[in-house]
DNA sequence: ATAATGTCTTTTATCGTAAAAAAACATTTG
DNA sequence: CAAATGTTTTTTTACGATAAAAGACATTAT
């Protein structure tokens, strides 16, 4: 069972979403484009489509038969790749009780309760070290630092150091930069679910990451971009297993949002600095909350150095 | 030939050292403290030794009976753990004329040209990939991004921001510290090595990685120590193959980190915000100067922000 | 003659396996 | 009986092999 094929099966899948829009599919090179895969794995997924009835495929011409049901679906976890497999079922362990500080992590051990190789397991380790969260003895086993209270603050730290500098950077954009029309965008999408927030609130998460990434991208610098990889896992996994009090916590982080964006608009130095430190201080009040040292207040110190 | 044994000829040729000091070796789990090793290397270390009439060894008592020769070490070359034999190999193509950002880096031609498996080269690309010099395409290549003067000055800027927090973080420290006898021993090394410069400049590398890295810690913050690994690894290699001018470089870095030492020692914020930004805009200005585009100003505006 | 399709080659992702090294357990010694 | 040695088991490290996926080359159709 050398490589699983995950990648035809979440293509294919995709594609069979196209097929309910059109009655004639693209060339192969640009589905391929469509569907971000190589032209190898677009046949594979037309000798299927015309095999099972959904389309008939005669060189250039492929032309939609039916739309797709539900059973020509692959079923959903067989389109996960090994690296997100691998990655779920570690967080689970780490965010799940007893992940103490200190404990040992064994490649093996992990291996087999997932069932995959030990390589895959080991490949994910070493990029998941980059979180900070794991540290590798050299020529041993990796030992876990754990989702501390000392993680979250060394985190959020870097974090506001990060958004400060971009947001000063953002402001200082010519009127002209593509930003300003992605920030409206944004803002609109911000106003329509703080508007039906009741229903939506599950939504921010997404909005969340899609504009802190933007001001990010304002600093130009790879280092504080990729740095957000970080923030945006925790979070990913924090707001996926630690659903108390979401409701609010989205609701005030929308407004917040609302506001420093007004900020930013504003192009006022000052005013963006401050919506964007009260902003991260309550979401860094947000993690210390989830973890296990947690609900204590933040040191005052910690808020104004820099 | 699955896997070398080279910590062992490496804990081998490090334990040979010590016979030169002693007539007794001490017990197997101490040796395996001051080696770095486990029990399992040790006892194969002792047998070799016995073998070779180095020492004589029945259970307790291990009896040195003679000097170990040249010819009694193993050659330095098969000491090397894999990481290190694939990081030069990759290095010194990637700081090689010809190295454009844009290029395709081929893990199954790297793991040829070098003699090794794929994983190993996969497990290295993986790790370096934190340095922001190359990147992976899902499924497929990865693309250097090149040691370009963007990279250089993304660094550079991280590196301060970083540096400058720590450094304010420091003189904060209570008087009775470790880390004021830590800077005062420093403080004596770049004297004794001010006073020789001449013929000792090659030492500053080292000498400057240890500065550095006990500023950073002083901030309590893993983000900010790890990120000492980035400068660390491309000044390693710099130094290593960029010998032009190096001696003046290093004389006048050991005297700006004697200014930053004694403003440390001061306590006076103000003074090492100074002398601290003084060291990391010339430190800054020598990085520039080895990437391909260098040799150009410093924009001003750059070292005005933050 | 450009862009698509058809075919073949190369590379990546992943596993099983084996030696090196660590770790655990059992036994002896001071 | 605590710490060292002797022995066995487990884990890490690394390779070679194989299916999936990408990519390159050859051919055909508009």
């Amino acid at each position: 069972m050398s490589k699983s094929n995950n990648v035809y099966k979440d293509a294919y899948n995709r594609c069979l979403r196209l097929l309910e829009e059109t009655s004639n599919l693209p060339s192969e090179p640009e589905l391929g484009a469509t569907l971000g895969v190589s032209r190898t794995t677009v046949r594979g997924i037309l000798a299927r489509m015309a095999e099972n009835g959904l389309i008939t495929w005669d060189k250039r011409d492929k032309t939609v038969l039916r739309v797709p049901k539900e059973e020509d679906f692959f079923p959903e976890e067989e389109t996960d790749s090994l690296s997100q497999i691998i990655e779920r079922s570690f967080m689970r362990r780490l965010l799940a009780e007893g992940a103490e500080a200190g404990m040992q992590i064994n490649e093996l051990e992990l291996a087999r309760d997932i069932g995959v190789g030990t390589t895959s397991v080991r490949e994910f380790l070493i990029r998941f070290s980059r979180f900070g969260l794991i540290e590798k003895r050299r020529n041993s086993h990796w030992v876990l630092k754990g989702f501390t209270r000392a993680f979250a603050l060394e985190l959020a730290d870097i974090r506001e150091m990060f958004e400060l500098r971009s947001a000063a950077a953002f402001v200082a954009l010519p009127g002209d930069s593509q930003v300003w029309d992605d920030l409206d965008r944004l803002e609109t999408e911000h106003r329509a679910l703080a508007r039906d927030i009741a229903n939506r609130y599950p939504e921010f998460s997404e909005l969340d990451e899609r504009f802190h990434r933007l001001i990010h991208s304002a600093s130009h610098n790879r280092f504080i971009v990729d740095f957000y990889d970080v923030i945006s896992m925790i979070f990913h996994y924090h707001y996926q297993w630690n659903k108390a009090g979401q409701r609010s916590r989205n609701e005030t982080a929308v407004a917040e949002h609302l506001a420093y964006i007004a900020a930013l608009k504003s192009r006022d130095a000052a005013k963006v600095e401050d919506a964007c430190r009260r902003h991260l201080t309550s979401a860094r009040q947000t993690l210390l909350d989830s973890t296990p040292e947690g609900r204590q207040a933040i040191p005052a110190k910690r808020n104004k150095t820099l």
